[in-house]
Formats: structure tokens, sequence, C-alpha cells
DNA sequence: CGCGTCCTTGTAGCATCGCTGCATGGATGT
DNA sequence: ACATCCATGCAGCGATGCTACAAGGACGCG
């Protein structure tokens, strides 16, 4: 029983298929091949199965790839337990954040991280859509993923809750509603929309508003970046939704706090159970929280 | 972190040098050496200390070789998970007993085995000291071994108890006691005993029987297979203590329960907790506690 | 209906890894 | 003081696992 394989087949599963476990794995697609089909030879019967182009895991395929979970936790808990006898974690660890995130969120930790002799943080922005956080976990450490208020959790991860943080409503200074203490949504009937586009993370939350105002949200334009958003309804083009405390102190943009509807998104860290053994991992997910609470304050 | 030298660094450690390792493992010993020396160059601190001419584990690497056990564990349950796809188990499990506990259990454990197809048992019987049993579970899956009465439990070890065998009081067919019933403890002293060799198991169950006669038993002759014990007594060269289900029928031998002591031995089965996943191994050790039951009745 | 594209799988070649065999050095016991 | 035992280092060789390239299927578009 390969161990090697058993990694293989585990990023086949997360990853749907033999060239993104490829990639995840920093290897060619034939060798992923070849690992699986090591895999196949020594258990005796069918892992994967061909569907279209692609491939999937069989029933005995799933049952093995969890197991593999168990054999990779098992391993970096032997990892951990040599460096408890080591004194201080060491090591580098690989942060992924979405974008906003990032800039809330990493400098900071960068600062913190910094004290530590011989930890590292290798920091990236991955701005994905809300169903890709969980696959990015295979190339990072610790992916900081957001999502809109009451979705449904993450599936197949640990999660660490981080913060909440609320989507305020972004109006330009001479707007009407620039100097109100709160907007109800029922009153926002009629606005045009600065919108993420589709399947990204709290688009879902504008459906919500569109259902207490009592009429489908206008949609103006579809922009993924805040800070483009939040130009965009600065000169004047639409209202947007903005994480309050990623623009709370932007010029040119009022943000007003939103009434009758519960508009938010959870920021967590994810982090797979394997990763999440490691000893410095664990210690640069310290910090992290650290960090966000002191966001919240 | 690789499985190949933290099996090597448990075997080391059970073995209790590289030789012994080596020796368990089929390899030589420069590669479980090496095998150690990469591990250590993994970790970056020093897992064996040179203890005489021998070596011993350090602290780092006890630590690392208890980790090492779980990840083992986790790779046989993988194996396992796909064994329950496979339909019937199937493998070679290799079963070792003493001799007497090979006699009374394994042509029937043979029997049962050879219903079920592509289940093989690989039999041997090994004759060692008390506390060498332990050892033999890197060599096989399951290790038969007794001890007696009231010693305390096998340690580092699965154990699964298979049954109690009450020792009797043997003697010649013209002894004063051949005849008798029951034979009390008390009446034992100044007896010439054929006693097993010292450390070997049921031993320490004569001093118990010396201490209620009142007087250090006067042993003859050390012999540790049970049937050339059996042939002394019936020559009339002494008296000994004999299982009684493996002599129970045995001529020119005659078994008296003995009275005012509680003499027997226990016979578990040995497993180490990675082997105990295999299906197969499970399998067997099923079919041997049957045979065990049967024995009792 | 045919073509291009995407994805997996097979093959050849090459680097690396892990094992054996042998030699060495240190510790023990006679 | 010598023989013995044990762990370790080194050279050599076979096996393993990777990359690069080619081939075969399935999907979608014109």
């Amino acid at each position: 029983m390969d161990v090697r394989g058993l990694e293989a087949l585990r990023a086949v599963r997360s990853q749907g298929g033999v060239t993104g476990a490829a990639a995840a794995l920093h290897l060619t697609p034939s060798a992923v091949s070849q690992q699986v089909a090591g895999l196949q030879r020594e258990v005796g019967l069918p892992l994967t199965e061909r569907v279209g182009r692609g491939l999937r895991l069989t029933p005995a395929g799933e049952a093995l790839a969890d197991a593999a979970l168990d054999v990779a936790v098992a391993l970096e808990r032997a990892r951990a337990a040599v460096d408890d006898f080591a004194g201080s974690p060491v090591g580098t660890v690989r942060v992924s954040a979405f974008a906003s995130g990032a800039q809330l969120l990493l400098p900071a930790l960068l600062s913190r991280v910094a004290a530590f002799d011989g930890v590292d943080a290798d920091c990236t922005d991955e701005d994905v859509a809300q169903d890709e956080f969980v696959g990015l976990t295979d190339r990072y450490d610790i992916v900081v993923a957001h999502r809109p208020d009451g979705s449904r959790a993450w599936a197949g991860v640990r999660a660490v809750p981080l913060l909440r943080e609320p989507l305020d409503l972004a109006v330009a200074p001479d707007h009407p509603f620039a100097d109100r203490p709160g907007v109800d949504a029922a009153e926002l009937a009629g606005q045009r929309w600065i919108a993420v586009r589709e399947g990204f993370p709290v688009w879902s939350v504008l459906a919500v508003i569109g259902e207490a105002s009592g009429a489908e949200p206008r949609v103006a334009h579809r922009i993924n970046d805040f800070h483009v958003a939040a130009a965009f309804v600065a000169a004047g083009h639409g209202v947007s939704l903005l994480p309050r405390y990623t623009f709370g102190g932007a010029p040119h943009v009022r943000l007003v706090p939103l009434t009758g509807v519960r508009a938010g998104r959870r920021i967590d860290a994810l982090l797979r159970p394997d990763r999440a053994e490691r000893l410095v991992v664990r210690r640069v997910l310290d910090e992290l929280r650290e960090v966000a609470a002191d966001v919240v304050r």
C-alpha cells in the first residue's frame, strides 16, 4: 500500500481529475495516472471509472481515499511528534487568501510571523468561485475563504472561523443615502447595483436584499474586485455592497449599514486535516485568529 | 516522512537493535541502519543513541516510533477498506504457536481455514521464553502465547484471550496419587519435580505450589517439551505439571487436579495492532477463538 | 457530419533511491 | 590481549518513479 499512490488518489478525487491532481502535486498527469494504476494493481479492483473525458472514483476508490486521509493525518502527526522535541516549530507555511481578505489580514499576519525565528509564511492571493475554495487546500496549507451569512459550511475540510464582516451599502458621497445612519433593505428597490459575478462569494447576499425590497435587483455591472467596484460607486455608477472593515476608511465612498436584513460574510480559514497537524501551521493559524480578533475590535 | 524508515525505527525498538530489526524485516542490518539515518537527517535530531554495543531510542525516537505505529495502523485500515469491497478476504496469515498450544489448536484451525477459498495459514511452532513472545509479533501475524495465571498482561501488543487451561499434577500410574480425585498442594512437599527451564512460561506456577506446600520444590530435571516431561513422569522419574486439555488422554500418565492452589495457564493470541487491521487476519483469528472455545467444551 | 480540443493512458528513457556485500571501528567478555 | 558482536560507512547494482512524447476517446462547435 504505497503512500504516494494514496496521495495521488486523494488529489484525483479533490481536484476532479488526473490533470488537476497533477497540478496540485507538482507532477505530470502521466505520473499521477501511473500512481493510481499501480494502486489498482495492488488492490485488484478498479478505483476509478471514466465519465465523459474525465474520471470519477468508484465506491472502493472513495473508501480508499477516505482511508488515505487518515494515513496522511497519521504521518503529519508523526512529524508533529518529533517537532515537540525539536523545540520551537520551524518551516514554511503557504497561505492563500481572497483579495480583500488578504488586504485585511495578511499584512498584520506577516508582521506577527516575522517575530518567529525560522517560521516563514508564503502568501498568495487567490480569487476563485465559491465552490473552488476547498480545492485550494491541496495547494496551500491555509486558505482564507469567505462565504455569505447562512450559506452551508465548507465540506470535506477543516474550517476555522476567523471573523464575520458586515456588508454595508456603499454609495457615492452625493447620494441621498450618504449621510443616513442606516438604510432599510425595503428602500433599495430600483437602485442600480454593482455586483460580483455569479457564483462568487457574497453574490447570494444581493438576492436576500432583493427579496426584502420586493423587487429583483437591477445589476448594472459585474465587478469582482471590490476596489474597482468602489471606484464605480464613487463615480456615481450605482451602489454596491462592500465589506465594512476593509472599506471603512475608503475615500470617495460612504458605507451605510443595512437594516432589515442580515448582510455579512463569514471569513474562515480552511485546512486539510493532515496539514492541520503540522505544528508550524497551527502556530501561524493561531496568529491569524489573533489578527482577525484584532480587526473586529 | 518516509514510511519505510518509520517501519525500520519501530523494528529497532521492538527488537532492541539493528540486527534484530533487520531479521524481522528480512533485510540486512546495513539497510536498516541507512533507513534510520535517513529518518534522522529528515527530522534533524538524533533518534537513537549508542548504549554499549547496541543502541536505544532517544525520547524523540520513542515518540516517533509511537506515531509510526499509528501510521502502520492507518495503512492497514486502508487495505481493509478496499477488502470490504473485494468481497471475501484473501491472503496468507502467518501463525506461530508454542509447541503444546500448536498441538492443541492448530490442526483444528487449519481444518477450518481450509474451508475458506484463498485464505492460507502458514503455521510455525516457536518455543521461546516468557518475555520473547511479544517480539515474535514482528515476524508473525498471530502469535499464540501462554502465561501463568495471575502474571501481568502482555505489554505493547494487542492480546486476545483464547482460553484458560488448568495445569494438573501428572504422576505415573503406580504413583500413590494416581487414583485420587484431587491432590492438595500441601501434600506435595518432598516430591521430585520435572519442571520447565527458568523464565519459560508456567515456570512460576511451581513457585506458587512451593509456597502452598511450605517447602521449596525439589526440581530434579529441567524439561521444556511436555511430551518429554510426560515420558519422564511415566517412567517414574518424578511428578510434573501438565496442561489438562493437551494431555488429558495421554497414556502412561495420570492427571490429577490440584486443590488448594489455582494452577493454570492463560493462552492468548498476540497481534501487532496494524496486523490486526487486516481482514484476513481477523478472519483467521475469529476461527482460532472458535477452536479454543471448542477445546474448553 | 467532421474537425479541433481536452483529458487520460501507454511507452521509452533517465535520474534517483534503496538494497546487498564488504570493510571498518568501537565495545564487550574471556 | 584477542576474539566476538554490533552498528555504520561505502561502492555497486537493480528497481522505482519521474518526464517527455505519442496515441486513443469523448465532447462541442461550425
